[in-house]
DNA sequence: TAAGTAGATAGAAAAATTCTATATGATGAA
DNA sequence: TTCATCATATAGAATTTTTCTATCTACTTA
């Protein structure tokens, strides 16, 4: 008889890739968790995990087992958390991540009024990419991502949280900056500063430009920084201009943030769960913090001045 | 340690409504069941059942522990058909609710192919709005629904299947029609065919022109029709002209489909589900069907031609 | 009140899970 | 090569859980 424990151990070895650290994690020995995971492949069928790679992975076949036995004991704890009349309450631990032309800009504005409220909820925020996030909602490292949306991925479902436009930033020396607004066109690549490969910013903006078709080597643009604050810094420094996200505008003298005539250039920021909502209260208390805290320098916009939101299917984070 | 047996037997319980005929069932004495249903209840610290009552009913609160142990109960048989490899297999009933303003357009497009594709699964598509689909998921009335998106609800899921254009449609008679592309500022709700109130093109469109601020009676709209094709037979008669989706592109003689200046105007269409998905196999064919049959016309278009998803969160359907 | 029905309880038997101790096998450093 | 070291598997005893048979209690109804 295939038990929940059985499922509890084989996705301890999923997440810790380890088997005597899966056990400790358990509660059990290293030899009770090998013992019933042995019995577990025997009576289903399939070998879950790859013992000779180091560390341990999972096989093709087993990664489809681990999820289904993930939602298994999602569901199955769900029964207690009814009984005790906990199911709605939020508590426990929220594990976040955030990517990192996110991160800075948003989760100030929610953390504190998110915590003040949830006091029994212990929270965990960490900066992540996209595909980091993805991976760590598949092993439960995590509980929930914010991302911008639409992602690839069957098992994952989305909220939508904002939509949040790009504007022009540019130094007050450069001849954008004379501009009331701009257009995509406008923006040739010429002086544009781009956040490095694998963020997925930097295809969004890309695509707002409309400069596409030659993704690898842009010739023309100059530098790539790791993150927006490096490239506000950099045009605050000199020429040159870059484009940010709306929650990243401030208050720069040497600066002009200029609009883009509507509709405007965006991107749809979301959460990012498991299928199976493995901490749905905490889940959804985060939602509504977010929006509640969200500027209404974003919220009051026009719902048809921000139009296009931007879908990179290549570049991710 | 509760235990899927347990949850069985109490599920077993519910079904018979009698502890013998349940023990039977499940293939253990009477005895068995009992001490088991006993040791469950005093573990979760709730009476499922009312044993005075004759025959037995769940209590209260069992109602809400016995629907969640069916869950955990059909996603733990899950393991065994994926194991054993049917877990893929598409088979059973799924009920389909798609929107008015996408049925006669995608339907026709995928069902052919789908049913085809899948001989053990029987079928059953329905014309619903936002609202009934809504609530028929809820209700497991329906399986899935296919609507615009975003939509509001906590307990569902969406997946994106495509982004889908505006065109404005007038009759060749119309100063309109001699543009080559026209932009939503030129179309300032004169001579503007109209769905009635509760259809979510009926929004769409608004935004998409950015007619809004004066929604309930827009004094210079002259008629409000049911459906699309009525908007296109009324603007191929005579004068006018309406706006349609990507899809309701006809051949017509007399009549002009005319183009947006980019990022055009468009919705999104997606699939919706339970969180918990009981129809996982079925419901992921349904998508490869929809993504497989959708005319190149619609899928080859420049991902940065089409920019602009409508969110109305006013108006249904 | 006796017979019948439904579910609970007791105690033994069977099955399963877990433990400690140890074996095997792979990797890497002396 | 050889010897640690680490990671997982195996063996056998101890413990826990589940199930069984037999029987009891409570309630109904003829």
């Amino acid at each position: 008889m295939t038990s929940i424990s059985q499922l509890e151990y084989a996705i301890a070895v999923d997440t810790h890739r380890h088997f005597a650290r899966a056990a400790k994690a358990c509660h059990v020995t290293q030899p009770t968790l090998s013992a019933q995971l042995a019995k577990l492949e025997d009576e289903i069928g399939v070998i879950l995990f790859d013992r000779s790679a180091q560390p341990i992975v999972p096989t093709s076949e087993g990664l489809a087992i681990l999820s289904q036995a993930r939602i298994v004991v999602a569901e199955f704890r769900k029964i207690a958390a009814i009984a005790s009349g906990a199911a709605n309450e939020v508590a426990g631990e929220l594990m976040v991540g955030v990517i990192p032309t996110v991160a800075p800009y948003l989760v100030p504005l929610f953390l504190e009024d998110f915590s003040r409220a949830h006091q029994k909820l212990k929270i965990d925020v960490r900066e992540m990419t996209t595909a980091q996030i993805t991976e760590g909602l598949a092993r439960e490292i995590i509980d929930v991502g914010i991302l911008a949306i639409p992602v690839e991925g069957i098992n994952f479902s989305t909220r939508f949280l904002y939509r949040e436009p790009f504007y022009l930033y540019a130094n007050k020396s450069h001849q954008l900056a004379q501009r009331k607004k701009v257009k995509g066109d406008d923006i040739d690549g010429k002086d544009l500063w781009l956040l490095e490969e694998g963020h997925c910013l930097r295809g969004q903006v890309l695509q707002a430009c409309q400069i596409k078709g030659r993704k690898p080597a842009l010739a023309n643009v100059r530098f790539e920084s790791g993150s927006v604050e490096t490239l506000k810094q950099l045009v605050r420094q000199g020429i040159g201009y870059t484009l940010i996200p709306h929650l990243a505008i401030g208050e720069d003298d040497d600066v002009k943030v200029i609009s883009f005539e509507e509709p405007m250039p965006a991107r749809d920021i979301g959460l990012m769960f498991r299928r199976e909502q493995l901490k749905k209260p905490a889940t959804e208390a985060l939602e509504k913090s977010i929006q509640k805290m969200l500027p209404r320098s974003l919220t009051k916009l026009a719902k048809d001045a921000i139009g296009l939101a931007v879908r990179n299917q290549n570049e991710q984070n």
